[in-house]
DNA sequence: ACCTGAACACCGTTCAAGT
DNA sequence: ACCTGAACACCGTTCAAGT
């Protein structure tokens, strides 16, 4: 992913050309500072000195370009520590909701990217791979990935909105908002799924592999 | 309710006046057979032979009356036999289920009001009723019914987004969307919540109240 | 490989005015 | 109470053409 720039004709001008990288780096901005609901193709084209038309070179539609936001908010993390399954499980979703966190409604893109089936299978195949490990049943293992997806996405999506609506003022700081956001809802809520797992569990307690 | 018709003076004519119900069947009616996609204040506006603005005069904006729509879509449950609390939250979330199938795009609706805080409430309302009565927790309450709901907002919603996909031609109808089309993985997910609420019970067993 | 210019077929919302 | 007509400020996408 070593970026060769542009301007190379030494014509002079702001006139930059783009690479796919250079789009989605800017999209990233725009997510970021003004929102899911601002990131429009215009709008973009707008932020990079370009016509909206010439976004469709990079990507056949939005929702392409939508996938490869999804795809850079989840790049780049850590694998979890090893440990038992249950500890293990926690850490992905854990660092799942990190990744979401890092860009203003990150959670809406990376979601939406999923339950369409355009990408960021990242989280739910480390899901599977790990819970394979220590369960038989596919079935139940399938389920439980997305069970755990669900509950990740629609809890961050809400603590997300949950922030926008008290930026805008609409909505008071209050006690239960500021102990959501410390994440201890969040826990609860893993810490229900993983124990339904144990009541099911068919393999190794705690040791590894 | 007893909607008092429209249309009392006598001069004729296809120009019938609508009440805000009226509006609210014609959305359901539009929902149900194009998609929340096609579900624009212009289009309904159309199908009711008045001009976009007219709207207006019923709801303050799009999400009001998408609001009214899950309501609707909500309304005329009945209420679950009594049993264990288990087995109440079970028939909770399957008739939740239910309702959402009934019309098309319906989880997706319900999920954006809710969600929003704009209404939808009945389901939050009915869990967190029936768990208070079984544990004390009122935290581990609201955790565990939100989780239940972000499983089934999410499940049901990628439930109709596949089956929507499979009519549009775009994916086989292969035996792990069957399996899934029968409500199984439904199950597994709920039960697995269930179990977790259980490894946490802190009140009596299986007897009512 | 990347972009322009212009068009097409739409959106949600507001507002003054009408009955 | 319910509606019209017209406007404002936008959308995503296509396409022929340019460098």
């Amino acid at each position: 992913m070593t970026e060769q720039r542009t301007a190379r004709s030494g014509s002079s001008r702001g006139d930059v050309r783009h690479g796919r990288a250079d789009v989605v780096r800017h999209a990233l901005r725009v997510l970021d500072s003004y929102g899911l609901e601002s990131l429009t193709m215009r709008r973009l084209a707008a932020e990079l000195a370009v016509q909206p038309s010439a976004l469709y070179h990079h990507f056949p539609h939005k929702q392409a370009l939508l996938a490869a936001v999804a795809e850079a908010i989840l790049a780049d993390r850590e694998p979890p520590a090893s440990g038992g399954w249950d500890d293990e499980v926690r850490a992905i979703c854990a660092d799942l909701r990190a990744a979401l966190l890092t860009y203003r409604d990150g959670a809406e893109v990376v979601a939406t990217t999923w339950s369409f089936g355009l990408g960021a299978r990242g989280p739910y195949d480390a899901l599977v791979a790990r819970l394979a490990r220590s369960h038989r049943d596919a079935a139940l293992v399938d389920a439980a990935a997305r069970t755990l997806l669900h509950f990740v996405f629609g809890h961050v999506v809400a603590e997300q909105t949950h922030v926008q609506a008290a930026a805008a003022g609409a909505v008071d700081t209050d006690a239960e908002t500021l102990l959501r956001g410390t994440g201890a809802a969040y826990d609860l809520g893993v810490t229900l799924i993983i124990d339904g797992l144990h009541a099911r569990a068919d393999s190794g307690s705690a040791i590894r592999r």
